[in-house]
RNA sequence: GGAGGGGUGGCCGAGUGGCUUAAGGCGCUGGUUUGCUAAACCAGUGUACUGGGAAACCGGUACCGAGGGUUCGAAUCCCUCCCCCUCCGCCA
């Protein structure tokens, strides 16, 4: 959420931050509501004021045995006007914080201009693809020759999106995750946590998921919704919360399920587990202070790329163009990793710098040691550390041999129990 | 799921309709006193919104778990919900 103070300072910044996002201009429409809503709640809290002083008078006037009948009278009109008033201001307040809600978060100066992912800028490469001297199979086509992937089980017992990874490959995927995790807590820094996978209603709309994109979640019976991420119980963490400066950064990672309904992504990558209603992820979570966040951000890529590296993925940064970063996100860089069996870089996560757009919506402030009044938003980043998943797909793809058997890399050796080789059994 | 007990400022804790501008204490900040430290004493010490002001600041309103209600007036009475504690039941 974008600070309103800042909007009714800066309209025309801020109509012109929309149109890098292609998005219309509503300064103008934003104004009149929160002008509206301002005069009502001057008018309201002049008569409550006015309330509080004749009712203090009625108390001093029976205690003295006299009549209040004349205060009595004008407290009841007051407290008609009150009833309208406070029905308007419940209104008007709210429908304005549902549009300022769906309003995205301002880019950040660095973000390249364009209007979708053709124009993002790829920053640098890592590693060269290896060239095949047969022909290349992706990933599905591996698991199932090995045995070891089942979609079709899946379909019947989940339906589409689903699938059963088995034996070794199961062990591979457990071992990424470990290896990921156990980098990111010993040597990056990070705060392992095992986090909750259902959260309420305020939780999505504090990290920034509801309510624009409530079609791609799942909600329970209870009433409980199901992480489309970690960043979601990760980043909620400090809501609500006013921290000392001085515990900043927090930096937190965990290994989850994600859980996507993928509504729109109707034959969008439907074969393989690249896209899937069920996936596992290492997220990096860090809360900062403004001053720290670019640094911070930088930092985060340079986690999520170690991975990359040791695992030998040969990838590419892209910073996302106006475009493409997301509506929460104030600047983001997505890692893409080579996938030889789509002869593509695709993505395997995404680096992002919220600034206080998140802090706002869960009022999550910190204070300097000594400071006495007021306080500040925290600014928040997530970058994936990585998406096991796809981390799977690459492994596979790049690690593969002629005869569809796949090599393990050797950074994951002492996670697979001496086994270094992948083949049917 | 059942029974009982709770939720008050940074922390502890008093508070059964107006004497509360939330007592008192602790902590913190500043000051006085003072070889130094400590102690003592004095003062200050929440968040958000809103009006005025260039600002420093000065007013107002709301907030005692959340939301409703009763009342001229609610931390206090009523209703609904949430969370915590103890015990019981069930359970990985």
């Amino acid at each position: 959420m974008l600070d309103m103070k800042w909007i009714r300072d800066n309209p025309a910044a801020f109509d012109a931050a929309l149109a890098r996002r292609a998005a219309a201009p509503r300064s103008k429409e934003i104004l009149e509501l929160d002008a509206s809503h301002r005069g009502v709640i001057t008018e309201l809290q002049s008569l409550q004021s006015r309330r509080n002083e004749a009712s203090k008078q009625i108390g001093q006037v029976k205690s003295k045995g006299g009549d209040a009948s004349a205060l009595m009278t004008e407290v009841a009109t007051i407290k008609d006007r009150m009833a309208a008033l406070e029905a308007k201001e419940q209104i008007v307040g709210q429908y304005l914080l549902d549009v300022l809600m769906t309003v995205p978060n301002v880019l950040d100066a660095a973000v390249p201009e364009g209007k979708d992912e053709t124009a993002n800028v790829e920053v640098r490469t890592w590693g060269a693809p290896r060239s095949f001297n047969y022909p290349v199979k992706d990933h599905a086509d591996l698991g199932q020759g090995l045995g070891l992937l089942d979609f079709d089980q899946a379909a019947v017992v989940s339906g589409a999106r689903f699938s059963y990874l088995k034996g070794a490959l199961a062990r591979l995927e457990r071992a990424l995750a470990q290896f990921m995790l156990d980098t990111h807590t010993t040597e990056h820094g990070f705060t392992e946590v095992n986090p909750p996978l259902l959260v309420k209603a305020e939780a999505l709309q504090g990290s920034g998921q509801l309510p624009k994109f409530v079609d791609d979640l799942y909600v329970t019976t209870a009433g409980h919704w199901l992480i489309p991420t970690s960043e979601v119980s990760l980043v909620n963490m400090v809501a609500q919360k006013i921290l000392n400066k001085a515990e900043l950064p927090i930096r937190l990672t965990a290994f989850t399920p994600c859980f996507r309904s993928e509504a729109g992504a109707a034959g969008k990558d439907t074969k393989g587990i690249i896209r899937q209603h069920q996936f596992e992820k290492v997220e990096l979570v860090t809360i900062c202070t403004p001053e720290t966040s670019a640094a911070e951000h930088e930092r985060i890529v340079k986690c999520a790329e170690v991975i990359l590296q040791r695992l030998e993925l040969p990838y590419r940064v892209v910073a996302l163009c106006a475009g493409d970063v997301g509506f929460t996100m104030a600047r983001t860089f997505d890692l893409e990793v080579w996938l030889p069996g789509q002869s593509a870089y695709r993505e395997i996560s995404s680096c992002s710098n919220g600034h206080e757009f998140q802090a706002r919506r869960m009022n999550a402030r910190y204070r300097a040691e000594g400071e006495t009044k007021g306080t500040h938003f925290v600014h928040t980043l997530n970058g994936s550390g990585l998406a096991v998943g796809r981390t799977l797909v690459a492994v596979m793809e790049n690690y593969q041999e002629a005869d569809g058997s796949i090599r393990v890399p050797k950074v994951l050796l002492p996670y697979m129990g001496g086994v270094d080789l992948i083949r049917r059994v």
